[in-house]
RNA sequence: GCGGUCAUAGCUCAGUUGGUUAGAGCACAAGAUUGUGAAUCUUGGGGUCGCGGGUUCGAGUCCCGUUGGCCGCCCCA
């Protein structure tokens, strides 16, 4: 038995896990790409202080932070948000706007381990700053579905969830909720799936209580799953703010629906996001079956920036995580068996022929095919089957016949015939096979 | 941080009320086989039975602790 192990959480990248990973990562990058977001990367390891005044002191409980020989605090980085916010932020001023970047990078949380929810994992990062409508919103949104329905996953298999935290504020001030108590609220909203009323206990605690009337209006409010139903809801309440606010739910949802995305969006006010510094709009990504955890989750977070002590600049953006994406595509079969099969293997009959085939054995190589041989001198029998094993379509055959006659005999390996070629038209030969195929 | 549960070969597992030197299949390697394909047969390498302690004449098996995996709680950027 092994001495040593991975830390719990980490994982290690075998071969295939490490294909499996890298078309995930292709396929995002690729979709990004045709989104016309740039790719960018910043340090792992960060200054504690830059999380801990995003998210408060609490949050260092989280994170894999310690101090380095130079005294400093530092964190290896839980998200990519704070980061890229300095970047941005520092340059704000001379950024062509909109700004639209993404990211695909490893963090580390500090956290009991869980199916989907590991202490190292990648996260594909994706976010606009400097545009303060909903445009940004339906630009982001369907960046998120394509980054999941790229692989071949439907509206049948995940959906997203949109809600908005402005719209919550404004009708929980409407019933006469101050601002400490709306927060609350929020954070009771978002456990109550889980919990049910357990979930307003906190709130009952610090508040001392909550009128059934009251609680009622909040439930109502958050079974709300069509545009219908929220528009009804706040007609009471009707102001210019209001109606200025349902504008923008109308452009997002007929945005994403222009594109063809409408089957992958549900209104959702029960989403809320656990995060203080959300402001607007949020959205969840989940599967349908609904036996994982998120698959992707964001919002927009107007405030941030400044806070940080930057510019005052708007934003939205959101992450899909890798692990869970990984789960989901294993659960519906969209994740490719990969193999490193070679495109040629050659048999090489003993040290004599070696030496030949090694010139074509590099020719071919150069000419930008996989080739593959025995590094031992191996028995023919064994090198077919080695051949045959490889997944390689062609094996060229090196014997002391051939080498002597100055020829080589190509196999294909499927059709299981093979012709001899002069030595000489031996990457030309390969070529034709291949781009004939 | 808390609770449940599990841990025997690279993988999947068997291992009797505690009893000799811990097994099988798959995988890997060699041979049968020095010129033609996933077969077959033979053979081989691989284990401090997660780790530490205890009970016992004797522990893979029973007890305690610990580490790790999985599941749930807290949290979820």
């Amino acid at each position: 038995m092994a001495t040593f192990q991975s830390l719990p959480g980490f994982r290690e990248f075998y071969p295939e896990d490490l294909a499996r990973r890298n078309h995930i990562f292709r396929r995002w990058r690729q979709t990004a790409g045709t989104f016309g977001f740039a790719e960018y990367d910043a340090p792992v390891l960060e200054p504690l202080e830059l999380y801990k005044t995003k998210s408060g002191d609490e949050i260092e409980a989280q994170l894999f932070s310690f101090k380095d020989k130079g005294d400093r605090e530092v964190s290896l980085r839980p998200e990519m948000t704070p980061t890229v916010c300095r970047l941005v932020g520092a340059k704000a001023n001379a950024l062509k706007r909109p700004i639209k970047w993404f990211s695909i990078a490893e963090f580390y949380r500090y956290e009991r381990a869980q199916k989907g929810r590991l202490r190292a994992f990648y996260q594909f990062n994706a976010d606009i700053f400097g545009e303060p409508g909903p445009e940004a919103e339906i630009e982001l949104i369907a960046l998120l579905v394509q980054c999941l329905a790229g692989f071949g996953l439907t509206a049948e298999d995940f959906y997203v969830r949109l809600s908005d935290r402005d719209l919550w504020f404004f009708y929980l001030e409407a019933l006469g909720f101050d601002d400490a108590q709306a927060r609350e609220l929020l954070g009771a909203i978002d456990r109550f799936e889980k919990m049910g009323d357990d979930a307003f206990k906190g709130y009952v605690e610090k508040f001392g209580g909550l009128t059934s009337d009251k609680k009622d209006a909040v439930l109502a409010f958050m079974k709300i799953r069509s545009l219908d139903a929220l528009s009804a809801a706040i007609a009471p309440f009707a102001g210019e703010k209001l109606s200025a606010r349902l504008a923008d739910w109308c452009k997002v949802l007929d945005g994403l629906a222009a594109m063809g995305l409408g089957d992958f969006i549900q209104v959702d006010l029960s989403v809320v996001r656990g995060l203080a510094y959300y402001t607007g709009f949020v959205f969840e990504a989940f599967d349908r079956k609904g036996d994982l955890r998120a698959l992707a989750g964001g919002g927009r977070y107007n405030d941030l920036i400044k806070k940080l002590g930057y510019p005052d600049l708007p934003a939205v953006g959101f992450a899909i995580g890798d692990v869970t994406t990984g789960l989901l595509l294993e659960q519906r079969g969209l994740m490719p068996n990969f193999v490193q099969a070679p495109d040629v293997y050659c048999v090489i009959g003993g040290e004599k022929e070696r030496a030949a085939a090694f010139g074509d054995i590099h020719a071919i190589r150069a000419a930008g095919f996989r080739v593959d041989y025995p590094l031992k001198e191996v028995a023919f029998g064994k090198q077919f089957k080695a051949a045959a094993e490889s997944g390689a379509k062609l094996a060229l055959i090196y014997g002391a016949d051939e080498v002597a006659k100055g020829v080589v005999k190509v196999r294909d390996l499927t059709e299981r015939t093979e012709r001899e070629v002069a030595r000489a038209d031996a990457v030309a030969t390969v070529r034709d096979f291949f781009s004939g195929s």
